[in-house]
DNA sequence: TTCGGAGCCCTTTTT
DNA sequence: GGGCTCCGAA
């Protein structure tokens, strides 16, 4: 099919190879041995260890294009696997930059999870499902399975049904359907209905021809294990496998790969063991470093020459992931000037941080460098909001990558359900969500009598509601209202043939009163949620049906963002994998918040590596600067808490490090900031402190920190003795007084009178 | 049925 | 600080 109508590209784009004596197509030059080496094995089982900035994507995508360049196989014929649509969509673009023009055809380059949906569509039936399923995201997820942990009398504040669905999601990410997961692990659930659970859920899903997230790669999985014929035809289509960022594959996804290669399949897998961040989502870094038993004969390369980042940035990310056991190891290396130190900083609170992060940006941006060249990468998305804030009052230019999902707004996804439960009437989720927005007068009372009565006769909610409306068991209100409801989703449904499916979306928000709603909503973002709708329309354009765009949706949840111009970018250390800005900023790195304290209490010291290799993963972002900072107090969940500098600090090289204290602090001043490191204990006598705090008093801020006459600096290794002992009388600006319990170099932990015992930096206490 | 207020629990990271 | 649920009143 592809095959056929497919017309090469490369005849042209590597026609020139004739007009060079030697006979190398041009795509070749400029690898160095071991990138070409990657790209020119193409037979066989190959593992690529690609350190952070060792060109990877490069090798991948000359990989792809050699492929076609010398007509091993047809664009048709190449299975290749990424995590994101944005390394996808990049994959696709750089191709096509390669070998001249558009990539047709390949229709089997895609995540994981569309690449699944695309299979599983195909062999709907196979599964239970219609072609036509309903791809089901984790809101939808959840409310399912609330109403079955409530149809099975469970102690929801007990058995929470989000325990539930992650516990459901990880047997999934495992390849563990109900009849396979571990007694042990089944019971483990409200008192062993675990497995029953699971299979209820199962059950629901294919009732609504719905699948989740898990489900595109389980069944799928299923599928081919269970129909040799099918695997077969898929094994023979693909005669090239590619699989980038496989340190993140989890145990399904693994299965998956391994079926469809088979032994001898010439399957290329692209990672760095040092760069798997995903274990929390069930990626077991174990796929990559058993990858040579599973397939016998594997040749592996590895890419340890960094082109990316300076020699100093290098040494501190490398100096910090020697800290991880376990590893495969690489040595990463590079040429150049050592470049700047990383700059670490300490601040005051959170506010201070955003102020200096967009201080730093500016002044780097007078001196020539663009904002589109500088990123904020944050450990999690709460932390954007204080820069967000900072960079409006500033009127400073910024996007969030990856950041609030456009599809994940609840108007968003209200105008989606009804445009669902057009394409798809028997989307019962989808009308649960709309049967009462805007409100009609249909409450709980007549949507659970409109369940009861659907689920007697086996119908669809919607069916249903036609249905009822002819009887009696419905208050008149309700009737009414639900009466024209089903009418005008049976008027949409038909319209849905000849209109344009924008049109259809304009109509349906409209008559379903949706935008009146909106219209009538006086609160602050009532405005943009209307904007938003208007988005929503503007992106239906480039989809050629209702369908499509159904589907693009469900799997890519992103709106094309096309926000050019100079912007600075913020996003979450996740979001950043894959990418690289000249300056990055890595704010927030303070024990609890980063490592995290959850991850390292329910994963324990395998939590700890994988937050240090996230650390990892942030510096070799950077190319010529890394700044990082730690604030002594942050909000979380509303309260006040003083935090410690982050042991990945201390960890990093002290040779590469530059550790500097704000001249701000001390009097507003805002600017650039001395090295502070040399003198700094000129600045530590408790009378010069009370001095500043004093030159402080009466200034004041909306909220608390209540000074900001603090100063301290931050060993980078080996806190000198700290001037305060055991039994002293200490007073805090934010706890008021206590006594010092324990010293630990520079830090002190204080029972304070009032505040309870905290943990303190000594600096930030003066004696009482 | 809807709305407002009080209390509760939390929140990482993503396809 | 906020989003959610539960509860009582209109």
């Amino acid at each position: 099919m592809t095959a056929n109508s497919y017309q090469d590209p490369l005849d042209s784009a590597f026609g020139d190879e004739q007009k060079v004596p030697a006979r190398e197509p041009a795509y070749l030059s400029g690898l160095n041995k071991e990138q070409r080496e990657a790209v020119e094995a193409t037979e066989g089982p190959v593992l690529v260890l690609a350190g952070a900035g060792t060109g990877k994507t490069r090798v991948l995508t000359t990989r792809l294009a050699h492929i076609l360049a010398t007509h091993k196989a047809w664009p048709g014929q190449i299975l290749a696997v990424t995590f994101t649509n944005k390394a996808a969509r990049e994959m696709k673009e750089r191709i096509g930059t390669l070998i001249g023009g558009v990539v047709e055809g390949m229709q089997w380059l895609g995540t994981f999870h569309s690449i699944g949906a695309r299979m599983l569509r195909r062999h709907a039936e196979l599964a239970g499902l219609k072609s036509n399923f309903t791809i089901i995201d984790a809101d939808d997820q959840l409310r399912l399975m609330k109403q079955i942990v409530e149809a099975e009398n469970i102690d929801e504040k007990r058995w929470p049904s989000r325990t539930l669905a992650a516990m459901i999601d990880g047997w999934k990410n495992r390849g563990l359907r109900p009849e396979d997961v571990p007694d042990g692990e089944a019971h483990g659930f409200a008192f062993g209905k675990g497995r029953t659970l699971y299979k209820l859920y199962q059950a629901r899903l294919k009732a609504l021809n719905a699948a989740d997230f898990g489900d595109l790669l389980l069944d799928t999985l299923s599928l081919l294990r269970g129909h040799p014929d099918i695997l077969a035809d898929y094994r023979d289509r693909f005669r090239y496998i590619l699989v980038d960022e496989y340190q993140d594959t989890n145990v399904v996804q693994y299965l998956w790969l391994k079926l469809l290669a088979g032994t001898g399949g010439n399957v290329c897998v692209v990672g760095d063991d040092d760069q798997s961040i995903y274990a929390w989502r069930g990626a077991e870094v174990e796929n990559i470093l058993r990858f040579e038993r599973d397939f016998p004969g594997a040749k592996v390369i590895r890419l340890e020459r960094n082109y990316r980042s300076t020699p100093s940035i290098l040494g501190a990310a490398s100096g910090l992931i020697a800290a991880n056991k376990g590893r495969l190891g690489k040595t990463l290396w590079t040429e150049g000037e050592p470049g700047e130190k990383i700059k670490v900083q300490g601040v005051w609170d959170a506010e201070e941080e955003a102020r200096h992060v967009a201080s730093d940006a500016e002044a780097l941006h007078r001196e020539g460098h663009s904002f589109a060249q500088m990123a904020i990468l944050v450990r999690a998305s709460f932390q954007m909001r204080e820069f967000e804030d900072r960079f409006i009052a500033l009127g400073l230019p910024y996007r969030v990558i990856g950041g609030p999902r456009f599809y994940e707004r609840a108007e968003i996804r209200d105008a989606m359900a009804y445009l669902r439960l057009v394409a798809q009437g028997d989307d019962d989720l989808a009308f649960e969500r709309i049967v009462n927005k805007p409100k009609r007068g249909i409450g709980d009372a007549s949507v659970q009598a409109l369940h009861q009565f659907a689920r007697a006769r086996q119908v669809p909610l919607l069916a249903a509601a036609r249905e009822i409306v002819e009887t009696d068991e419905l208050p008149p209100k309700a009737k009414k209202a639900l009466a024209e409801l089903a009418a005008n989703f049976a008027r949409w449904g038909d319209t849905s043939r000849v209109l344009p499916h924008t049109e259809l979306a304009e109509m349906i928000l409209d008559e379903s009163g949706y935008t009146d709603m909106l219209k009538a909503d006086k609160s602050a973002d009532a405005p943009g949620r209307l904007d938003n709708l208007k988005e929503l329309v503007r992106s239906m354009e480039q989809f050629e049906s209702l369908a499509a765009f159904l589907e693009h949706v469900a799997l890519v949840m992103e709106l094309e963002q096309n926000e050019t111009g100079d912007r600075l970018n913020l996003m979450t250390m996740h979001a950043a994998k894959g990418l690289e800005y000249d300056t990055v900023f890595l704010p927030g790195w303070e024990e609890g918040l980063f490592p995290s304290q959850r991850t390292m209490d329910e994963n324990g010291l395998a939590g700890l590596e994988e937050e240090r290799r996230l650390a990892y993963v942030g510096i070799t972002r950077a190319k010529q600067r890394a700044l990082i900072s730690f604030a002594a107090n942050r909000r979380v969940h509303g309260s006040w808490q003083s935090a410690l500098p982050s042991r990945f600090i201390t960890e990093l090289p002290e040779e590469h490090v530059e550790t500097t204290v704000d001249e701000g602090f001390y009097g507003g001043n805002a600017g650039f900031r001395d090295n502070m490191s040399g003198f700094a204990s000129s600045y530590d006598s408790p009378g010069w402190k009370r001095a500043q705090a004093n030159k402080e008093r009466g200034y004041t801020r909306a909220r608390p920190p209540l000074i900001e006459a603090q100063a301290f600096t931050v060993q980078t290794s080996d806190p000198s003795a700290t001037q305060y002992a055991r039994g002293d009388r200490v007073f805090h600006q934010k706890f008021g007084y206590g006594r010092v319990k324990a010293v630990e170099g520079n830090k002190l932990t204080v029972d304070f009178d009032k505040a309870g015992e905290k943990k303190v930096i000594d600096t930030f206490v003066t004696r009482a």
